[in-house]
DNA sequence: CGTGTAAGGAATTCTGACACG
DNA sequence: CGTGTAAGGAATTCTGACACG
């Protein structure tokens, strides 16, 4: 009752925690961005804020890059992933199985 | 597997974030913090990290004190709520019963 | 392509202190 | 007691660019 599970999603945290955290330079990290891997939120000011669930995927692709997989390729697997989640969704959706499997909010 | 829930424990939040996100003023956070009813790690450089543990806290603390009550007797309370939590955690070892509630760890 | 670095400026954080009440 | 503020310095972050490969 209460505890929000959303704290992986919540962009809170600044580039050198994440630099820390995933052993890579904030040079990589920006450069990341620029490639369209991660999107980090801005604060008024402009400093970027991450979520842990960024950091996980920041460490994902710096394994991948030791493997020599370009951001290119990364990019590519990352936008295939997500269609194919899509997809999935969107027949749950159809079937109504979201309500089934949550239990119908009755407000 | 693999979906580490210590999210809400890692101290990772610096304090302009903290202070957006409880509506708190930088002065109150630290003031909190000399007070010791909250206990941010450092960073290298000696900047302060929070949780969102920490986070939660500091919101309740705000709740207290917008109803008057002050840091020395929220501090007692904490102390409190403390040792209570530790008798029953003395208790449900004695009796074994942590290996009983996560199955028994065989290394 | 991916990353390092120096550059200059703006924003952040820190501490110790004075203020008010 | 709890909080605001000005002070001065140190560390952080940002962008655009040059470099190497």
């Amino acid at each position: 009752m209460s505890d929000n599970p959303s704290y992986k999603q919540r962009k809170v945290i600044t580039i050198g925690v994440v630099s820390e955290l995933t052993g890579l330079s904030e040079r990589q990290i920006r450069y990341y961005e620029e490639r369209k891997l991660v999107f980090p939120q801005r604060s008024p000011k402009g400093n970027r804020k991450y979520s842990f669930a960024d950091v996980e995927l920041l460490i994902d692709i710096a394994n991948k890059r030791e493997e020599g997989v370009q951001t290119f390729e990364i990019r590519q697997d990352m936008l295939r992933e997500e269609r194919k989640k899509e997809k999935k969704l969107r027949k749950q959706l159809l079937r109504g199985e979201i309500n089934a499997r949550f239990g119908v909010q009755k407000e």
